[in-house]
DNA sequence: CTGAAAGCGCTAACAC
DNA sequence: GTGTTAGCGCTTTCAG
């Protein structure tokens, strides 16, 4: 490993410009107390010798990391080569390109990534965590809360209400997308849903199941899926096995729509007079396939933002209180 | 801003484990010189405190940050939340894991953004960097050729050759597509070309002219895109109006062949009958699109594993070579 | 094998 | 306004 050039110093700076470090210190961090005299030979001093502050350093001293992590915790990589968070990031990083925070991205799968997300948590090697997509018994979901470390949560955990979040508006959305289906005219309205060990599986599950009630209508007509395309393939299978005569289906995720739309084409049911199907996120697939598929659409770069922003109010001392962001139907050919 | 509840320090466990402070710190980092039993002592001084080293200073007293940073550099924010990405990080953080580095993630957009990539080529605010997409004359690709901090390239900007880089085969996943159209018997065969002040813009502009040159065929048929959808329905209606004849089309990418697709089919144009089209990526929307789209995919997991791997190398203070990985056709319906 | 001591580069309290 | 002085928590010679 090649020696690193020798970093540009503060004291260098401060002998260059002919005063103490501590002026120095203190026209880098644009604090008073310094004649304007002194202020412009550190600038120019800094300027000179392309001064650049050692964070680390800086960090140890104020006891302040400068950066925060996005953690996203799964037992499958690929979840991550999900184009939600991809969003997620880029409204997080817009509103911390603001701030002179860092974002750390910690991708914990293997046993391996949990430690050091927990380790995390115990100690003090960021400013705040913003935490994603736990499976439902993730004990990592409770070590957050106790941390001493700003914890805010994207999404919920199922059974466990965290302090701090920001979710989308799930079960909402899929009442939302119910309703339409009811006010279509259907009546034998069945559902795939997504993983029901995830706060989103099981909101959306809850939001049909709400929606068919209100309706007086019958909800058994029910199949589970992993949100991915070919477990909507299987329980579209299922489904129609079950209940032939179903007359529309909501379903959890675009992913599995997508699949189910094959199934029904091939069983010659047409899309959407025989079938009416609904959709959930709005992926950008969903204009595309035939027909295009009726759907709902979250917020998903405001998701990051609000997460973000809900940790810079943690940081800054204030409580803020849990968002739930809208949802809303996006309405296409597949009803 | 609340007092950080104080964290557990070397010196406690030390104490707690009756040893000095140096003794502890070797066995925290297993170093050797250490009597069995003192080692265990500390080991169960550690697990009796719950202490967790503090990474910041470790970092100041070794010069060594523990963390890398990828950087993308793009004057649209909206970029960032293309799928590519996501798919590179997990590439990237896939080989991470392995190791002790923490992934920071940078965007710069704004002349903030820059600023911050600037500082931190010029700073040791991390052990290495990654860098992506950069335009053309991007000052920034020069800067980072000179930091004293090792640099690799995802991609190569036009017109300089980093020292260190893995890309994609561009050039000659283009050929392909072209030789692919030229081997079906299309002999008037035009090119939507993507941003030309991106490397991956003008290799795949390159590699289809190649191909019409090995063939003897007219390569006149182009229009410019920038990659995105809408370019590429502007740019088909363009291509449509100058060059009624053609018969074939390679564009440069898949959301621009989507764009392209429905303006043939708005112009009659039956696909592949009339006229085939070939994009390139190989974007999931890909499989769905009326028809199917043949396009070129390229290795994006692997394009981020390899630009970590290349990093480490470098880390460990060797010269590694430049990595082109190869592209590949994939058949579907537009052909 | 063991411990004392000297920093890493910066900030912050405290006197002047 | 200004400079001096202690650290932040850990690693790492260097004697013993």
């Amino acid at each position: 490993m090649k020696l690193p050039k020798r970093q540009v110093t503060l004291d260098e700076v401060a002998e260059r410009a002919g005063v103490s470090r501590s002026a120095a210190s203190r026209v880098i961090n644009n604090a008073p107390h310094v004649s304007k005299a002194k202020r412009e030979a550190v600038q120019r001093a800094v300027a000179a010798l392309g001064y650049v502050p050692n964070a680390t350093a800086r960090a140890l001293a104020t006891q302040q990391v400068g950066a925060v992590v996005l953690a996203i915790s799964s037992d499958n990589p690929q979840v991550f080569a999900d184009p939600f968070f991809a969003e997620v990031v880029v409204g997080i990083s817009s509103v911390l390109e603001e701030t002179e925070l860092e974002l750390i991205l910690m991708m914990a799968t293997s046993s391996r990534g949990q430690t050091r997300l927990e380790q995390l948590l115990r100690s003090r090697q960021a400013d705040g965590v913003m935490l994603m997509s736990m499976h439902g018994d993730d004990p990592l979901a409770r070590l957050a809360e106790q941390a001493d470390v700003p914890v805010v949560f994207g999404g919920r955990p199922v059974g466990f209400e965290p302090r701090y979040y920001v979710d989308a508006d799930n079960r909402g959305g899929a009442r939302l997308a119910t309703e339409h289906l009811i006010a279509g005219g259907r009546t034998r309205i069945a559902t795939i849903t997504g993983r029901m060990d995830e706060g989103a599986g099981t909101a959306r599950y809850k939001g049909y199941q709400e929606a068919l009630a209100v309706a007086g209508l019958d909800a058994s007509r029910v199949v589970h899926g992993d949100f991915s395309e070919e477990s909507g393939t299987r329980a579209m299978h299922e489904l129609l096995a079950r209940h032939p005569d179903l007359d529309a289906v909501f379903i959890a995720s675009d992913q599995m729509a997508i699949g189910a739309l094959r199934v029904l084409q091939d069983a010659g049911k047409q899309v959407p007079d025989d079938v009416a199907v609904v959709g959930f996120n709005d992926i950008t697939t969903a204009r595309h396939t035939t027909p295009p598929l009726t759907t709902i659409s979250q917020p998903i770069q405001s998701l990051g933002n609000q997460m973000a922003q809900m940790l810079l109010s943690l940081l800054a001392g204030n409580q803020p209180t849990p968002l739930i962001l809208p949802t809303r139907l996006v309405l296409r050919a597949s009803t």
